[in-house]
DNA sequence: TGCGTTTGCGCAATCGGTTGTTCATTAAGG
DNA sequence: CCTTAATGAACAACCGATTGCGCAAACGCA
């Protein structure tokens, strides 16, 4: 700026040589000595050149730019989530050279995605939330901008990172009922479709491979406020359920409330378990159980996968990531 | 990308004109006719074109992003707020056709600020968490790199943006203190420590207004974990505190939990209250009364000012922005 | 009509890199 | 010893915009 940066075209002079060399000394591409390129190395260590990377970019069509998409408005239970996948991204991206742009949009809105991806031509786009209709994703695919998604999606041909609730939903689901529960209910909250179908994918499996006959009135998929919850949480109790598995924390610290307003007790009376175990439910009484995503290292995983698209890499269509199922005081002594 | 976007080139050919006028058409600098002008506009409407804000940044030397500094890893409670507060920023970057680039740093680390600021040559940063002794500010003035810090400072010749948390904290306590509250505790948390001083000052200030006796006792400063938590609610319990006012809202969550935990009724026997109004309140019994401030507008003027000092106007040192008490069941009626 | 001023626009350099091509030098091969 | 190939480095065009300067036409005024 007003530093004065230097510039190739110094360290050029500076040995003597041409910008051809100093560049090709840097990118180890083209044909140069190794003396020489010792040489043009030692002076850029020495002097502390960084090279231009937009003027790179302007050279090269490219940016090393990519784009993170997520909503402008959150829920607040996606945010520590959606941060820490940003986190691995940005962290990958950083050890390839390139960097975060961030693009806050409305739900299914194209407008500022298409403004960034025009006028900044990302190398690549990153979507942390999809939708079962997603404009973001058809603009993309239409623009034929390498782009992968952060969750599951049903569109064709879109490369997506996951964890893997299929799993995850069964093994708890599982050990509950290898644990003596018979009506488990299953409340879905703000979790995208596909996540929800997935999970209950997983719900209906475990109770297949325990022998046990599902209780389909016990599962709420779409619980949109506090109101419908409430109202899942009567239904399940009433129809008997022993257990309640919800989709996220908030809902499950919710649902908790609900019960000891109820005074239904924890997990003496009903067992509860969630999803995600985040730090929204430190210090909870009774301890939560809760399903563990390794969030960053989703993002990482998404990066990665992401820059070798940019490459013109084949990529694998769908990477589901592990987790981990941490039992707690409130399923009690599994 | 591969789109094989329209340049500025191939309008001035298909009108027939010079790239120059094309620009000129467009920035509204430089002489050209009406006419001219409006045929440009015309034809770049009508072909959708957009102009390449990495040549124009290349050209300029100046890249129209900005930079938004947060750290890597978050406190839980600090994300929503961050969150808005970057949509803020985004929001008015965008009306003035600047992007984000997104920095996350370790505490009081700069060599990813470094890295991003130099390469990337952003035209201005922001800083969402400042400390005490705080590297990235001390980086940022020595290369004279514009910067705004969001939250307060000591260091002089930084502007800042930032809630009121002084007078929030006076107008708080000042009507706990006129609804009979005698011994209000003060609990502080994670918050930076120039945020406790200044919300002390108001309390402090409150007292003075009242002409109440302050009982320094009940004043905690600085609670770095649940355990210090739950150790200055018993002390200010042991003191006959009436009223706990919490420096942020999983504080005070947490406060209610351990004083449901020893039966101390709230507001019965003891009043509470806390800052932020985040979500992470809503639907709690009681109702939790808290400071409310606009996270967003924090960002917008943030961003503002930073514009304004990108182009070399004067911009005053410290902004502050208004809040909102919001009294609810916590405190009683008052 | 004549001359100075204004207006409208284009030329070409520039920003800071990359890269295909050319050219001189050295090495290898017969 | 001469031809051919391989090597190392420079030239110059290019990426897509901006901008100082120059030039011609139009305009204003006496």
């Amino acid at each position: 700026m007003n530093h004065k940066n230097i510039t190739i075209a110094d360290v050029a002079d500076a040995l003597g040589v041409s910008k051809t060399t100093v560049s090709r000394a840097i990118s180890g591409k083209g044909r140069i000595s190794e003396n020489t390129r010792k040489r043009v190395l030692d002076y850029i260590e020495e002097h502390d050149y960084i090279p231009n990377v937009i003027a790179k970019g302007l050279a090269q069509s490219k940016t090393y730019n990519l784009c993170v998409v997520m909503p402008r408005e959150n829920m607040f239970v996606d945010l520590p989530f959606f941060h820490k996948v940003t986190a691995g991204i940005q962290e990958t991206a950083e050890q390839n050279g390139y960097d975060i742009l961030l693009c806050l949009c409305g739900e299914n809105e194209v407008t500022g995605l298409e403004r960034i991806v025009r006028n900044r031509k990302v190398d690549g786009v990153v979507l942390l939330r999809t939708l079962v209709k997603d404009l973001q994703i058809e603009f993309l695919q239409k623009r034929k901008i390498p782009f992968v998604a952060v969750g599951s999606t049903w569109y064709s041909g879109v490369v997506q990172v996951d964890n893997d609730h299929e799993s995850a939903c069964r093994e708890m689901t599982s050990l509950l009922l290898g644990h003596g529960m018979k009506k488990i209910a299953l409340l879905g909250g703000n979790e995208s479709y596909v996540v929800m179908k997935n999970r209950y994918q997983g719900f209906v499996e475990a109770y297949v491979r325990s022998q046990m006959q599902i209780d389909e009135s016990l599962v709420f998929m779409d619980l949109m406020d506090y109101d419908m919850t409430g109202y899942a949480v009567d239904e399940a109790l009433e129809r008997g359920a022993d257990c309640i598995l919800c989709m996220d924390d908030v809902i499950c610290l919710h649902v908790i409330r609900l019960l000891r307003a109820k005074n239904v007790r924890v997990p003496g009376d009903v067992k509860v378990a969630s999803f995600y175990n985040s730090s929204i439910l430190e210090n909870n009484q009774p301890a939560i159980s809760s399903i563990s995503f390794d969030a960053r290292e989703l993002g990482r995983e998404a990066c990665k996968n992401l820059l070798a698209l940019t490459q013109g890499e084949r990529v694998s269509q769908k990477t589901l990531l592990s987790y981990e199922v941490r039992l707690r005081d409130s399923t009690g002594q599994l």
